[in-house]
DNA sequence: TGGGGGCACCTTTTT
DNA sequence: GGTGCCCCCA
């Protein structure tokens, strides 16, 4: 027999390697230089990742605090850190450097704090605090902020942070953008008062960290040493500022490895640069790029129709993924006539999967906005259907939740303003909008915290009456716990605090129906801060996490936006709302036009990636937004999927029979319409002449969308998908009053449409 | 100071 | 349609 070549014998000693594919193993082990790993939906990319990392370990490449491995979510953190402990077998606590951009940034900032102006126990202010801090500066500056609103500053702020602009950095002509060129002067000064406070917002942490790694060489080339290996997960997700940040640290070693897909970036309305990764090989010369593009995930039909729809973007690597589970079913297109039938239309079929012996846990229902969820738990709801929300209302940004956490602040540092502010008249104390008004001017002008401000002034006869004694109380209160903290465990000196207070009696004395609920999130908050050793720990892991962990693994429907499916993957997938306007946002288009337009593209690719079996897409002809009909048509994604993967099926006639936007006679039996069919001409034909129906709103002063006002006359034909045909009788202004055939009665109806002759 | 009524607003949201 | 916010009044 002869000899095992050597390279086998190495795969054959790291049983990790087990079926990877060759594309998969070559992207675990290019292990010098730069690598930009291309890897397609369902291609097994967290499973490379997982891999490498443990291939570096296992070959002894590195030693585990040596490897920078950093993603998005903590979930993904977590979800890593199993599978390479899993894998290696060794505790995997040895992997200090794994986590989330945020989490890294700030652990390294808390040791060079003072090189960027702050102490190492600065606080991370969430976008609350943050809210009010600029709205402060707004104010201080005797800026109008009704016309020049703190919301949009602190965006603005945010997406110069987000490129890696420290205002001295600022260019010119950015300053233009708020306050007739005072945005620079303005974010200066925020930043002044971050400092002042010993605080930092989350684009801080990255910044800071840019700034000192450039201002002092011995730092960044201490970590450039450290970090032998370096690994990005979801690397077409990435900022500005992160970019800088990585380039600086890769200059060491150079053993970056990036992976990602380009065709799955959608945050870029947060900041995040699809051109990252479209850059990569200029940006890191003698980059290998691997790509992943055998698909493990769903059938061939839902690839091809995935596949279909994104090659219409322009700005994209390019790759051609492939599965070898050719067929199963094509994409199903519904047509329904408003957004209670397609709920209708979705919970039967949720049924009928379920009915087929199929488990409501391996469905999923992906929406563009949150608003559109409501009519699926409406409908859910009612038939008693399991499900459940996911990315619903976060925990920690609850008002409750964030009132506690500011107590819980006072008890570590009486001078943490925002703090103070926050829940000094929570619950009332006397302590009105006047006497803090006083005390910022007082504090301003000492140069001293609301705290210490408010520790001389009750003293005095500058603050009197009921707001005095609610001042002592609390000062005298803060004391008292401060003096605790030492010596009681923090999680009961917790809900010593919330009860002593008065806090939880406020909300128990609240008979709103949501007090109640309220303090069971404080009882969970209290019981979820026993996990942690200290109340230090507690405070800096809420302040870098977005939400509790909802695990539930029971047997529910799972509903959700499409930006929170990304990384999910179900048997069945419904989604719904493909209507232009709805999906692609009519928002996101006005705002950036076709870059805007190529991201809504690569949501929808999410959407349908997100399939393993079966996928279905529905529109609607009518859609209420915000209480105002609308009438609607089909999204172009439709448009652009490929015949060979999809079809459109109709059982309500709207569209298959339809004239405009669906209108005309119910099918006297189901009907299935292909792409080609009559009906789906004659719907594409009334698209193209702009005749999608006319819409009225009987409740509104106005008529809405294409409705004419007055084209309505006496003795038109409608038709209502609730009271049949009918007759219009008289029309006045937005009045309709029109008598069905059916009911034979006359009444003013929400919504109808024209009957097109 | 605080509660109630009228009114503008309204995407997506990993940290 | 629902909600958060502002203003006015008690």
């Amino acid at each position: 027999m002869s000899a095992t070549p050597l390279s086998q014998q190495a795969r054959a000693a790291a049983p990790y390697m087990e079926g990877l594919n060759p594309e998969q193993r070559a992207a675990v082990e290019a292990l010098d230089g730069p690598v930009l790993v291309l890897a397609g939906a369902g291609t097994g990319k967290t499973r490379v990742l997982t891999t490498r990392l443990a291939h570096i370990l296992a070959t002894g490449r590195a030693r585990p605090w040596e490897i920078l491995c950093v993603t998005f979510t903590n979930k993904a953190a977590r979800e890593m850190k199993e599978r390479v402990g899993a894998i290696i077998g060794a505790a995997v606590e040895g992997l200090p450097w794994l986590g989330t951009f945020h989490a890294i940034a700030a652990q390294i900032l808390r040791r060079h704090a003072e090189l960027a102006g702050l102490k190492s126990s600065f606080t991370i202010l969430d976008t609350d605090d943050q809210l009010r801090l600029v709205r402060q500066v707004i104010q201080a500056e005797g800026i109008d902020e009704k016309r020049w609103t703190p919301r949009y500053l602190a965006a603005l702020i945010d997406g110069w942070k987000n490129r890696g602009l420290t205002p001295e950095k600022l260019p010119e002509d950015a300053k233009w953008a708020f306050a007739d060129g005072r945005g620079g002067k303005l974010y200066a000064l925020y930043q002044q008062r971050l400092a002042d406070l010993n605080a930092c917002d989350f684009g801080d942490l990255l910044l800071h960290n840019i700034t000192i790694f450039q201002k002092d060489a011995g730092v960044l080339a201490e970590y450039q040493r450290k970090f032998r290996y370096m690994l990005v997960d979801e690397y077409q997700d990435t900022n500005v500022a992160q970019y800088l940040w990585l380039r600086l640290l890769a200059q060491g070693t150079n053993n970056l490895c990036c992976v990602g897909d380009d065709d799955q970036s959608i945050y870029g309305w947060r900041g995040a640069e699809v051109d990252n990764i479209l850059r990569f090989e200029r940006d890191f010369p003698g980059a290998q790029v691997i790509r992943l593009e055998r698909n493990y995930r769903s059938t061939g039909h839902i690839l091809g129709a995935a596949s279909g729809l994104i090659a219409a973007n322009r700005e994209r690597l390019g790759k051609t993924l492939w599965t070898e589970a050719e067929g199963g079913e094509k994409v199903q297109v519904r047509g329904l006539w408003d957004g209670e039938a397609e709920a209708r239309f979705v919970a039967q079929e949720i049924e009928s999967w379920v009915s087929r012996g199929r488990k409501y846990r391996d469905v999923a229902v992906l929406v563009r906005a949150a608003w559109q969820m409501r009519a699926f738990e409406d409908r859910f709801l009612m038939l008693g259907l399991p499900y459940k929300v996911i990315g619903g209302p976060r925990f920690f940004e609850r008002a409750e939740i964030r009132d506690a956490h500011a107590y819980f602040r006072l008890v570590l540092s009486p001078d943490d303003d925002l703090a103070f502010e926050r829940v000094v008249n929570t619950p009332k104390r006397g302590v009105g909008e006047t006497t803090v008004r006083k005390l910022h001017e007082a504090a301003r002008a000492a140069g001293a915290s609301l705290a210490e401000t408010a520790r001389m002034l009750v003293e005095t006869d500058e603050i009197r009456g009921p707001a005095r004694a609610g001042l002592k109380a609390f000062l005298r209160d803060i004391d008292h716990w401060g003096s605790l903290a030492g010596s009681m465990r923090h999680d009961e000196l917790a809900g010593l605090v919330l009860d002593e207070s008065g806090y939880t009696g406020m909300w128990r004395a609240d008979k709103s129906p949501q007090a109640e609920g309220r303090l069971d999130n404080l009882k969970e908050l209290v019981r979820s801060m026993g996990e942690f050793d200290t109340l230090e720990a507690y405070l800096e892991h809420v302040a870098l996490v977005s939400d509790l962990d909802t695990a539930s693994d029971g047997d529910e429907v799972s509903l959700m936006t499409l930006h929170a499916a990304k990384g999910l993957e179900f048997p069945l997938v419904f989604l719904p709302g493909w209507e232009e306007t709805v999906f692609p946002s009519q928002r996101a288009l006005d705002d950036k036009g076709a870059a805007a337009l190529e991201e809504e593209r690569r949501l929808a690719y999410v959407g349908l990636t997100r399939a393993r079996e079966r996928a279905m897409i529905s529109f609607t002809a009518n859609r209420m937004i915000y209480g105002r009909w609308q009438a609607v048509i089909p999204s172009r994604f439709i448009d652009e999927l490929p015949p060979a993967h999809a079809e459109a099926k109709s059982e309500t006639g709207y569209f298959s029979h339809g004239g405009a936007a669906g209108v005309g006679e119910p099918a006297a039996e189901p009907y299935q319409a292909s792409y080609d069919s009559p009906g789906w001409r004659r719907f594409q034909a009334a698209r193209a002449a702009g005749r999608t129906g006319d819409v009225i709103d009987g409740r509104a002063r106005e008529v809405s969308s294409v409705a004419g006002s007055g084209r309505w006359k006496p003795g038109d034909r409608v038709f209502h998908d609730k009271f049949g045909y009918g007759r219009v009788k008289s029309a006045e202004g937005s009045k309709l009053t029109v008598a069905f055939d059916k009911a034979g009665e006359k009444k003013v109806i929400d919504s109808f449409v024209r009957e097109t002759p």
